[in-house]
DNA sequence: ATTAATGCAAACGGTTTGCACTACT
DNA sequence: AGTAGTGCAAACCGTTTGCATTAAT
């Protein structure tokens, strides 16, 4: 409410990210059904990214009638909103991030499959994206960044076998 | 060659990677087929890496008898047999690197689709590696790093928009 | 003669599509 | 009432699998 009817001039209301969405939709023409609410909350419950196939089954363990072109749809029009962001994981499926605000890279670790985010403003980001458009005059998606390799811990566990 | 028979002790023969591949495999009691033969030529012509599907339509236009099972199938011989290595492209779809002997990284510009090779020892490469070494003590896997963007051209075409 | 490798066809997983129907506005 | 969104089923793409057959050793 608050937000006067037009329908392309709102600015994105990212201090309550979720509690917007019903009404930026709208704002566009859009509807706000019970099959987006159950998205948008599991959603809400994501800490960095989730795979598209992972959001179908906690939308599924939610309401067990849950279909999955509808989810893909949604996060189309999530995307749209500017809500979430997709990129690619290391194994190659569709990875979404929740919320631009916090975008980061990831390191994945191939040995123990862990996962860890770098905010955009580590210096370990900063350096690499630095170096690459001093080099090259390109400039790197961070959000898009997933550096595959080992962890420290695994490295120490048996890297000199 | 000269490597006396052991099957599990000859040190590979990068000199002359392609010529040596029959012997190789049957040194380990597998076979070289006409199939192999094709795909192994089309391999050769590869400069730095190619997907799966892709390799599949070329060994296709060569005999256009090509069964896609026996190409993958392939592939995961000769990855064995150190020749190739695979990672996943910025769209997710499995690619193969010919040769580790000239292992790099890549820069995908999201723009122009345009897609350029760092060799492992790029100033670019080797200071982010450093930068995620020191950071975390994480060892990035440099094959497998392929940094998304936006290339320079692209950048000074439209960018500004 | 062995048995690795092939051809084929079918299945896979994740995602996308077309279309008639439902339900939000 | 109007039309965005849904459910369903089928198609998609790249890749993998099972199995009987072929062929390299």
């Amino acid at each position: 409410m608050r937000a006067a009817g037009s329908s392309t001039d709102w600015e994105p209301d990212l201090s309550r990210p979720w509690a917007g969405i019903p009404d930026q939709l709208r704002a566009k023409g859009l509807r706000w059904t019970p099959q987006r609410r159950i998205l948008v909350e599991v959603l809400s419950e994501v800490d960095g990214h989730v795979t598209g196939a992972e959001l179908v089954d906690r939308c599924r363990a939610r309401d067990p009638d849950t279909i999955p072109s509808t989810v893909y749809r949604t996060l189309d029009v999530l995307e749209e909103l500017g809500v979430i962001r997709h990129s690619h994981a290391a194994d190659g499926r569709e990875e979404f991030h929740v919320l631009p605000a916090a975008e980061h890279a990831h390191l994945y670790c191939r040995v123990c499959s862990g996962s860890w985010e770098l905010p955009t403003d580590d210096p370990i980001v900063v350096t690499a994206v630095e170096a690459v458009r001093a080099g090259r005059g390109f400039e790197v998606d961070v959000p898009h960044l997933t550096l595959t390799g080992v962890c420290a811990t695994c490295q120490a566990a048996g890297d000199h076998a």
